[in-house]
RNA sequence: UCCUCCGUAGCUCAAUGGUAGAGCAUUCGGCUGUUAACCGAAGGGUUGUAGGUUCGAGACCUACCGGAGGAGCCA
């Protein structure tokens, strides 16, 4: 008998009538004295169980079949029936159902057939892939990834595998995370009592990425079209529902491009990705809609279709002086714009995503592009409704004299940027590029609030035990 | 890291400073081609930890631990 997944059985890819085999999880068990169970399969391979109906006359009914709880492990043979009941359409009647793995304690099994909040399924991360939501999430996520690397490859993108470990804190980009086999109770030192790091693995300090962009340039000025897509470290003290110590970035870097390409690429990759989770995950989106964040799915939709509103720094700010508010934090040229202020903006302004672009360059990093006005540099950030900020980027500062200039004036040593300064002096050429937390992005489709429910397993601050 | 709130049964939540309760889950019984089924019964507690106030603390005070929301940092 053909082992079969529920998503080929639910979704009309098998004829009714065929002899089957299922194999998954328990989720519900309803008994009817008449000398029936029905039970409810689970397999992980679209959103729904598939009910098994389990006559009385099985060998194992009242030994094992009547003690099924939620959680235990099955194979199940049967024929495939157009259902009885209302609420499937088939329904597999069954021949054997057989144990493979009990619920040792039913009582205490954490993961009940009820609801249950999101803040206790965090701390049984392990099973947390077994309840609809979490189900409905990775599937998700797993569209959103695939579909990402559809578009760039149809893109004539490369996918640039950019280290994990790093011996430079190139972008400043947050805090570290240290990588080193050195004895934390008695390091090497130097005479003057300070560590010596020449003695540690890489003959230096090294510690965990922050951002894949540096290197991934590298390629740029050579494949003319590339991306990064793995996980990225920051050692911040973040506790937010937006922050991760560990989290995945997709950084993508064109040659011969600038902001205004940065950009369209960016709302083109955001539409080719929520796009195919609207074609693909229909099951799941319904869910969320129903469960999580009743708009979601008008809201893809809405996104698909629509453009990104685009404003300079300029005319966000002169938005936030009209807007008839008084600010925790004032407006006014030269100031960072904070949460309040991105929320207004995308939330309340456009109600749709925001590409501010053109920001002052002391709020912004070295490596971003001077315009010619002498005072802004060629950064955006995408900022989407219930999120913030989404996507950074920018046009890349490509003339030398005026990089050097950027680093001298930030107080960097331009000789940790030799390798980066290099790809200035080697044929250079305009180009940009933008990251993109993924994470967030989930957040964004699915609806669900806090990061942390998004990424299989979460590394936040005290946080790190599955 | 800062501000605010929260921590009671396996889970979700009640309980004026005065005998710790309900729903779901679990076990047992009844009923039913059932849909988070339904009806009845039973078991289940060092109220996050450590001190303190009080005749008496789940409740009030202090510290710590854990969680949530907001802020900062950012993606």
């Amino acid at each position: 008998m053909a082992w079969e997944t529920i998503a080929d059985l639910l979704g009309g890819r098998v004829t009714v009538g065929a002899e089957v085999t299922v194999k998954g999880w328990v989720r519900t068990r309803r008994d009817s004295k008449a000398g029936l169970s029905f039970v409810g399969v689970h397999d992980g391979t679209c959103f729904d169980a598939l009910q098994v109906v389990a006559p009385g006359d099985l060998g194992n009914y009242a030994t094992e079949v009547v003690r099924l709880s939620a959680g235990c492990a099955v194979e199940c043979d049967g024929e495939l029936v157009a259902s009885q009941g209302k609420g499937q359409s088939v329904e597999l009647k069954a021949a054997a159902v057989r144990v493979v793995g009990w619920v040792e304690d039913p009582e205490t099994y954490p993961v009940q057939p009820k609801r249950h909040t999101l803040e206790y399924l965090r701390e049984v991360a392990h099973l947390r892939p077994r309840t609809n939501t979490f189900g409905a999430v990775a599937r998700v996520r797993n569209c959103l990834a695939q579909a990402t690397h559809r578009f760039f490859h149809e893109r004539g993108f490369y996918w640039i595998h950019t280290p994990i470990i790093t011996a430079s804190d190139a972008e400043g980009a947050g805090e570290l995370f240290r990588v080193s086999t050195l004895d934390l109770v008695n390091p090497p030192r130097n005479p003057d009592g300070t560590i010596d790091w020449s003695q540690d693995f890489f003959g230096k300090q090294a510690f965990l990425s922050v951002s894949g962009q540096l290197n991934v340039e590298t390629y740029c000025q050579a494949l003319t079209r590339v991306y990064t897509f793995g996980p990225t470290f920051r050692a911040e003290n973040s506790n937010t529902s937006r922050h991760l110590s560990e989290f995945w970035m997709i950084e993508p870097e064109i040659a011969f491009a600038d902001l205004r390409a940065d950009a369209d690429l960016a709302e083109a990759y955001l539409k080719s990705i929520f796009k195919a989770v609207l074609d693909e995950r229909g099951d799941d989106m319904a869910f969320f809609a129903e469960h999580v964040e009743p708009t979601c799915i008008e809201r893809l939709e809405r996104f698909v279709d629509s453009s990104f509103e685009r404003m300079t720094y300029t005319e966000a700010i002169a938005h936030l002086q009209k807007a008839g508010r008084t600010w925790e934090y004032p407006v006014q040229w030269g100031c960072d714009l904070q949460s309040e202020h991105e929320r207004y903006l995308c939330e309340e302004l456009c109600t749709t995503p925001v590409v501010v672009m053109d920001y002052p360059k002391e709020i912004k990093a070295f490596y971003m592009r001077l315009n010619d006005d002498g005072r802004t540099v060629a950064a955006m950030d995408v900022l989407a409704p219930g999120i913030g900020e989404i996507i950074g980027g920018s046009q890349r500062e490509e003339r030398l004299d005026v990089l050097d200039a950027r680093i001298d004036g930030m107080g960097l040593d331009k000789r940790s940027y030799w390798w980066y300064r290099d790809l200035r002096r080697y044929g250079t050429c305009p180009h940009a590029g933008f990251g993109l937390g993924f994470d967030r992005a989930v957040n964004y489709v699915t609806g669900m609030k806090n990061i942390r429910d998004v990424i299989p397993f979460p590394r936040a601050p005290k946080l790190a035990e599955f």
